[in-house]
DNA sequence: CGCACCTTTGAATGAGATCAAAGATGGTGG
DNA sequence: CCACCATCTTTGATCTCATTCAAAGGTGCG
């Protein structure tokens, strides 16, 4: 089994074989992490990123209060730590939703990936900077929006990110969050989550049964709560391959 | 005058003559803007990025209703239109707050820049990384710390980035932005913006007067607003010059 | 089977929005 | 130089969405 960056970065463009050899070196571990696990602390001084292989992981802040909002969802393929690049302390946690497995390398090796493939730098910017898009989209959700929408939002969010790694099957998913969670993830309390999430059901958006969520009408609920789809970036632009 | 970018850099290390003259290469206009000026809307396919060489901006993007949420102020130095390297479609519009004055220049240039200089790629990727970091910091107060508090991150937000670029003396800053564009900002009325600035002004946390802000205890303001600075960052493990 | 944890529901409270209107301020043209 | 108009700030009253507090069902796991 190749490198879990390679596989990722394959849906965007189509990797030399000098590019893939690199990658496939950069990983030589995996690790595994138990649900609930914490993999990097906020404030520690992590010595590894990762790439996820499987699992459901969610960067998270603590805020003053005792709460916490999360930033996140990482999912197989999503790079883990990349705050370590600007940060030698970690400005978030990150956490397994589910069990999960994760491939660690060091900064350093990072570090000789960008010497030797400026196009791979050039590419990893790009979904850094996709990334910050999705980010500020979710800014706008939670400052701006109501409740219902902010937890469709993440619902479209989930949805169009799974499909992405063929976590969807009939516009179905397993949705491991708690209630909880999601209100940390939207910026609302647990039991305001429940109720919208039901005011969804009767409204005939969604559809749920143990665990499982049912986008009943994508588009429309799209429409309404002004979801926009970032997983796919310009490649267009970059540099040559090595 | 040199590069504004190559200027910017130079706050993170020390540039190789190489560099620098790559740097230099490309910049070669600079371009001005008024007072509410659009350099960049919003769904429009810019086919330039710019360094900001003078004046405040703002990136933001559309809500539905018809209300808009400021992403991030922009600064000296500061790189506008990174999303370009992500996506064709600019997803947020980029306005002037005060005149201002921009160095345009192309993504292929850009394309060459980042072969032919590792390094400044890696550093840029860590600018962005940085920039991700503090729009996490903004969404985790918006999402769920009260009006006072967001009002006063943003200006602690703003003081730490004017002093990189020396627009605070004696912890007094020019602040142009419109109630209603901090409202903006914080994902609150222009109304209860205007009543937590007074109430920051009655606790003895700032001062104002025509137009400027004193912070009168930072340090305190900003413990109490769970602020982060994120202007510094970790450069230790970029590749080496070229 | 029983204990944790999660979901669901109800009632009361509160932070910030909305609506409305009165001062300030500053730029513009006469 | 002044008057006027547009924009911005300030203040008050009311309303609403989400929070908080409380407690009753579910569900799965050890």
């Amino acid at each position: 089994m190749g490198s879990c960056l390679a596989e990722r970065l394959s849906d965007h463009l189509r990797l030399s074989q000098s590019e893939r050899d690199s990658l496939d070196r950069l990983e030589e571990q995996e690790r595994h992490f138990r649900r609930g696990a914490v993999v990097i602390r906020e404030h520690d001084r992590p010595r590894e990123l990762f790439i996820v292989r499987s699992g459901w992981l969610h960067s998270s802040v603590a805020l003053g209060n005792g709460g916490r909002q999360i930033m996140r969802l990482k999912f197989a393929g999503d790079i883990i730590g990349l705050p370590l690049l600007a940060f030698t302390e970690s400005p978030e946690t990150v956490a397994a939703v589910t069990d999960a497995a994760l491939c660690p390398f060091g900064r350093e090796r990072f570090a000789a990936l960008v010497a030797e493939h400026p196009r791979i730098a050039a590419l990893i910017l790009s979904l850094a900077v996709a990334e910050r898009a999705a980010l500020a989209d979710r800014l706008a959700s939670i400052g701006r929006t109501p409740a219902r929408a902010r937890v469709g939002a993440l619902l479209c969010e989930i949805s169009a990110r799974l499909r992405q790694t063929g976590g969807v099957e009939d516009d179905r998913f397993l949705l491991p969050l708690t209630q909880e969670e999601i209100g940390d993830a939207t910026g609302l309390t647990a039991v305001h989550v429940n109720r919208m999430m039901r005011t969804l059901v009767e409204e005939g958006l969604i559809e749920r049964q143990n665990g499982y969520v049912r986008l009943l009408d994508e588009q429309r609920l799209i429409t309404e709560v002004n979801y926009v789809d970032r997983t796919a970036i310009e490649t267009g632009w970059l540099p040559p391959p090595r």
